[in-house]
DNA sequence: TCTGGGGTCCTAGGACCC
DNA sequence: TCTGGGGTCCTAGGACCC
């Protein structure tokens, strides 16, 4: 697939963006929720949210808060952990209606994508973008229920900013003469790269609006935030981003971290969690057919500060016993005691897999089998394992008493079907028992019933089809 | 307000080599 | 042996993105 930067001289460049993406979804499917409050993400203590839907939004509830802030600003919203499957489905569907522009998409993440039109409409004009957009707009509406906001430029920096300029369900075309008039009056905080840290040391040098920033003064700046970042943003600034719209790049590393309800100090429990992201980290490599040689363990302690430490191996590998033993290793030479809130593993200096770590892995029992229940649910969200961390108590296993009960399986917004009453979702869930909204997206508002959390009649279920 | 999980890229220092 | 300069690899930390 070619790469060259995008033809600035034209429109070419569009960035796509479902609207307030996963609580979307749910709205869709969930017809009690439409007009609502929506807040999907960690439903735990130490949940954050994901997404709000623009309703939730009215109530100052956005991104990254803490889900117990959210509950406090609106207690009414619909609080639920997430249905990643279904969220896929979706996303897969308009990236299929996006390569129908073009073949050069690339892909941010679910629901986010750059899409170069220079090979399939080379010499386009305004008029011809907006309505290559409003048709691609219009048949993601069709197909998948959701509305996209698509902004148009010659570059990703633009495009990327216009897509938000008018969300939700908008378009904006930007052409290359009123870049500039676009960008100067905006907070520096909008260009890409610009975060809290850095956005606070140009606000304290007088740097305000993107404008400020192209006036800076390069070698001031570069003192500042570094080279790579000085340079780069100063270019931002001036609109100038040659960045390519790349197809598909390979992964760099692989990882699996999870924060616990409550900060662990036994280094047995610790080891025992590390093996199992061990395990996790190691089914994705093998389905990625890639092994990599530098084994990292993260750590973040009760007062957030967080360890990274790291071992490059002689060879690469994907073998869930080599990487666990790298892994034990550096863990072991960290110092617990005062309460460890995150605990992580990954994988990096990927390459693709070769013959010798073919022959490795048959020595190698399958990744997960010291699991009990491997990869019952490659999918789990962090929603569900903050939920089951703060329903038992940890260790509870170990010293006394019959065999744990079988984990909380509901989740809220999770699809379940009940024999007698067909397909619904999980309301909430809690001291036994389970509530369950039975409608679906083409259903009308249904009707709540609630079952002890065991009822034999009551089973997850695949996502409703739209 | 007390902060997820999965990533990417950059910087800086030290080891090591020529 | 009292001492340069450049390149590459490794480790650790941090900013940022969705």
């Amino acid at each position: 697939m070619p790469v060259a930067a995008p033809d600035a001289t034209r429109p070419s460049v569009l960035h796509l963006d479902l609207d307030a993406f996963f609580a979307a979804v749910e709205q869709r499917d969930k017809p009690s929720l439409r007009g609502k409050p929506v807040v999907v993400g960690g439903t735990g203590w130490r949940g954050v949210v994901a997404t709000a839907s623009y309703e939730a939004r009215a109530y100052g509830i956005g991104s990254a808060m803490p889900t117990m802030e959210a509950r406090r600003r609106c207690h009414n919203a619909a609080f639920l952990a997430g249905r990643f499957a279904a969220y896929r489905t979706v996303s897969q569907q308009v990236m299929a209606l996006a390569h129908e522009l073009s073949p050069l998409v690339e892909q941010v993440s679910l629901d986010e994508a750059y899409v170069d039109l220079t090979p399939t409409h080379p010499g386009l004009d305004v008029a011809e973008v907006s309505r290559v957009a409003e048709e691609f707009r219009a048949r993601v509406r069709a197909v998948t229920g959701l509305t996209v906001s698509v902004g148009a430029g010659p570059s990703k920096l633009v495009a990327k900013i216009a897509s938000d300029l008018r969300k939700p369900d908008a378009l904006v075309v930007v052409p290359p003469a009123e870049q500039h008039a676009l960008l100067g009056p905006l907070p520096v905080r909008r260009l890409p790269g610009v975060g809290a840290v850095t956005g606070e040391r140009l606000t304290r040098v007088g740097i305000r609006t993107v404008a400020d920033l192209a006036a800076a003064d390069e070698a001031e700046l570069v003192r500042m935030v570094g080279r790579a970042h000085g340079t780069g943003l100063l270019a931002y600034a001036r609109a100038v981003d040659p960045r390519p719209v790349v197809p598909e790049r390979d992964a760099k590393s692989v990882s699996a971290e999870e924060t616990f309800a409550v900060d662990l100090t036994d280094r047995r429990e610790l080891a025992e969690r590390a093996r199992r992201m061990v395990d996790r980290v190691a089914v994705r490599l093998a389905a990625g057919g890639v092994s990599g040689r530098t084994v990292t363990v993260k750590l973040r302690r009760y007062d957030f500060t967080t360890l990274n430490r790291s071992r490059t191996l002689a060879q690469p590998t994907a073998a869930p016993r080599e990487i666990a033993a790298a892994a034990l290793a550096l863990l072991e030479g960290i110092d617990v005691a005062d309460g460890v809130r995150l605990l992580g593993v990954g994988v990096s200096g990927l390459t693709e897999y070769t013959q010798q770590d073919l022959l490795a892995e048959l020595d190698e029992p399958a990744a997960g089998d010291a699991d009990p229940a491997p990869g019952a649910e490659p999918e789990q969200t962090a929603g569900q394992q903050a939920e089951v961390g703060g329903v038992l108590p940890l260790g509870s296993a170990v010293p006394y008493g019959p065999p744990a009960p079988p984990r909380s399986a509901w989740s809220p917004g999770q699809d379940v079907a009940h024999d007698e009453h067909g397909p619904g979702w999980v309301q909430g869930s809690g001291v036994g028992r389970v509530t369950v909204r039975f409608e679906g997206p083409h259903t009308p508002a249904g009707r709540i019933h609630t079952f002890a959390d065991d009822d034999p009649a009551l089973h997850p279920a695949p996502p409703p089809r739209w």
